[in-house]
DNA sequence: GTGAAAGCGCTAACAA
DNA sequence: TTGTTAGCGCTTTCAC
């Protein structure tokens, strides 16, 4: 592997002059720069960004925690950010927590240790403490750290508003708004969703159930147990508001239960990814702007990253997406 | 951010004793060793990996490039192998390619940079040549390299005999065999499954049809318009083999169409991750095992990494999942 | 316009 | 056992 020091010598030059020719910072005589760039190219040298990184103290890596790949949202919205972070420059590092051995803390030592220039963090699972700490270069999706990290989420109060309304408007006497644990507990703020849904379907004297789904399991399979296990419990419902695999388990499981969607049971999902958008029939939702959202994180992080001084996060807007199960 | 010889300093030892101590490896007096980590302690310090980095000529990182992560064989490949590579010391750098922006050079080009320690690609799009200079520290998944490159694969013979035994136990006449366009010009090997099911069916003197798909295009709505078109365009097919959301949307489409599945028409895919698993009807399929791929990837990897010089690839086994579409 | 030298933060070899 | 020194590969003064 040639060094710079080795295009230096075989072009017969110090290795500053090399140096200021390659990177092109730098007076440098046009003849010697083409003695030099030639010696570059044969020996084939390339830059060790390891020793560039060193001396720059960055590396160019950011991030991005989430809990898993296996919920369409999150596959999404990380191919959303690692696209957008190519676009600005940065390369991206992946960290998915759920599987539960991950130390979500080696990631955030990452930072100190300089291996990330920041963190993009979208898990719900782990202590405030240890994000507040480095908390300059971190932006957080729909977790709330109290205002100390800047936060981008969806206009989830607005998410919940626009689902009632459909309910209301399909006339629902009787809808299941069911999340995650982490959410409940406030941990991140989807909960607001569906706490805005039961509000105002509760104004309109609607009945409102309420269950929960675990955090620490993301998988398919589970949802589906979870929506079967809803369907046994409430056999009236007939309404449903869910995050997107949910809705779909919700949707499969009634079909196999030989109940007629949107008739007998009307599903609405929140985060509205293309995979529900497919289905037969196929699935109304609020739809999570994840272009939007993916670009707030990271022009956020990376002018933090610049050294401005952002607080304030960004609410992104929601949309509806007229389906056929509501 | 404190430095390894602040700590010395406010420890009154030299550099080296302080990084002895807190490495670990090296003579130090237990006294002293107290000493350094108690000033440690106190300046918060945290080693600089990129100087670690820089020394040892290694980033403890794999780069993985993947096509998409919208489509569910992908992103489920993906966790794996980011909790694999985890597990093995690794961190996980993320390329997704078919945004086309991307630079696949790019990644490349890391390697050559000492920015990752290996690469793990399962992209078609890119030319090989690019690859084979720098063979010793990748591992493909599914793309033949001539035998330059360690290649794992599922055993897509066995996947091809298994669909087309199914095919015929059914009594299918027709069947629609579809796939990525890169596989039939065999850039990848999963073209070998589509190629064996249609003789074995054509020995039983069934009828094969073949359309493809664009390599460019993962997203779903991308694969509902393909299965539409097939569906008008051949209105007589009772048999379809399809990777995973191919499949899934087959099944959509015929449904919004009012085709009985099984009945009018048979669905296997081809992956047969958990997504298409659940769906209703569930689809039958014949998987490939992603941990054991993920496990032989990343074994592979990093035994190359450590020196050790592997040419042969490995072949994972298939296992079939009885579903209700076939 | 160019070369020498210092230094990014760390580890390893070598003396002491 | 410990301190000193020499680099890892690069960029950037600062004299020349």
């Amino acid at each position: 592997m040639a060094s710079i020091k080795d295009v230096a010598n075989l072009a017969g030059v110090g290795l500053g002059t090399a140096s200021r020719a390659l990177s092109g910072n730098g007076y440098v005589a046009p003849e010697t720069k083409r003695k030099i760039e030639a010696a570059a190219r044969k020996l084939a040298y390339t830059p060790n960004v390891l020793a560039q990184n060193l001396l720059k103290n960055r590396s160019g890596i950011i991030g991005i925690l989430v809990p898993a790949l296996d919920h369409c949202f999150y596959s999404r919205l990380v191919q959303q950010l690692e696209s957008d972070l190519y676009q600005k420059g940065y390369k991206t590092m992946l960290c998915c927590t759920v599987s539960g051995e991950h130390g979500e803390q080696d990631y955030l030592d990452m930072l100190e240790n300089n291996l990330v220039d920041g963190i993009i963090t979208a898990t719900h699972s782990f202590n405030d403490q240890a994000y507040l700490r480095s908390n300059r270069v971190i932006v957080s999706f729909d977790r709330d750290f109290g205002g100390h990290i800047p936060m981008v989420r969806s206009d989830h109060r607005e998410a919940g508003r626009t689902a009632a309304e459909h309910f209301i408007k399909r006339g629902c006497r009787k809808v299941l708004s069911i999340y995650g644990e982490d959410a409940r507990e406030g941990h991140i703020s989807v909960g607001m969703a569906h706490e805005e849904l039961k509000s105002c379907l509760e104004a309109s004297g609607i009945r409102v159930l309420e269950e929960y789904t675990s955090q620490d399991r993301f998988h398919m399979g589970y949802y589906i147990e979870r929506a079967g296990e809803c369907l046994e419990k409430y056999g009236d419902i007939d309404g449903v508001f869910a995050s997107d695999p949910l809705a779909e388990a919700f949707l499969w499981e009634s079909q196999r239960r030989g109940k007629r969607i949107p008739e007998e049971l009307k599903i609405i999902s929140y985060d509205g990814t293309e995979e529900t958008g497919n289905t037969s029939p196929r699935i109304s939702a609020v739809v999570q702007q994840i272009d939007k959202i993916s670009g707030c994180l990271t022009d956020i992080l990376t002018r933090r990253i610049r050294g401005e001084e952002i607080i304030d996060g960004k609410i992104t807007e929601i949309v509806w997406r007229q389906g056929e199960t509501c």
